[in-house]
DNA sequence: CATAATGATACCATTTTAGTGTCATTATGT
DNA sequence: ACATAATGACACTAAAATGGTATCATTATG
């Protein structure tokens, strides 16, 4: 079971590298090189967060990616949700099978508060989270 | 994004029936029929609990389904991993990659941490539980 | 021995995820 | 002007996971 799917991380650790490389201007074709991803790939990831935003892009030679937004504001949720959809865990289960006129059914109630509880976690990991830390580890 | 998918969540309604029907021989066609399901489906889900010892069959004619486990033992942590594998929810992610040499990579840690915490609530969430439940919403 | 049930298992269909390829557009430097 | 090096848009293919079907074997009952 996915919670994090390939997409999701390989954004994860894009953001990370780009938000390290301050105000540099990156290409899709380094950074494919340095985290040893698909370029095509990566490139379809990178343009889908400059159109909602978290990235920005320039065209042409010299051109590439820099970071839009406070890396402190990039959740993981966030990316979870632009790469994976709304984060719904319980959206199919029981639908108007066993308890359709049972608006408090139990098995729904316990999904929905893991669902929120979890939605709330993967919030609060922020790239700025994750890049901070890691330099934290490194340096020891 | 699926935490339940359509073969577990199956697995917990069938149950939740057979549970119901204190010790009366359940057939796949018959629960089919109730809860709305693939026979051939279903068919292959119940064995598949048969074989994990969740349930008990019997062949030939009369034959069929009884729970073989108390209600209160079987949980849903259970069932997904009978259906999905094992819990895992951060299994892929990083492998090798950004912190290959950091044991105590930040991102993973707190990945960790929310599969922990959704496992301890889906141990929690049992048959009989949920069954019991159902019957209380109903009688009011 | 017909019937009605499960056991085992191979197979197919659908959906999701992963990944590629191509042509268009745009900015830069010479 | 033009070669070049970058992204934009998007169609397409490949692989994996999930959902579902079908068939033949086995077994118990009456």
């Amino acid at each position: 079971m996915k919670l994090i799917t390939k997409q999701t991380d390989y954004a994860i650790r894009a953001l990370g590298c780009i938000a390290k490389s301050k105000d540099a201007i990156i290409t899709v074709c380094g950074l494919a090189e340095s985290l040893d991803m698909p370029q095509s790939f990566l490139r379809k990831i990178l343009q889908r967060l400059n159109t909602k935003g978290i990235l920005k892009s320039s065209k042409g030679k010299g051109g590439g990616f820099v970071l839009n937004i406070n890396p402190a504001k990039i959740s993981v949720l966030q990316l979870v949700e632009i790469f994976q959809g709304e984060f719904k865990l319980s959206e199919h289960v029981f639908k108007g099978k066993i308890c359709p006129v049972i608006k408090t059914c139990y098995f729904k109630n316990r999904l929905d508060k893991i669902e929120k509880d979890v939605k709330k976690q993967l919030q609060l990991i922020t790239i700025k989270k994750i890049t901070k830390q890691d330099d934290l580890q490194r340096k020891k």
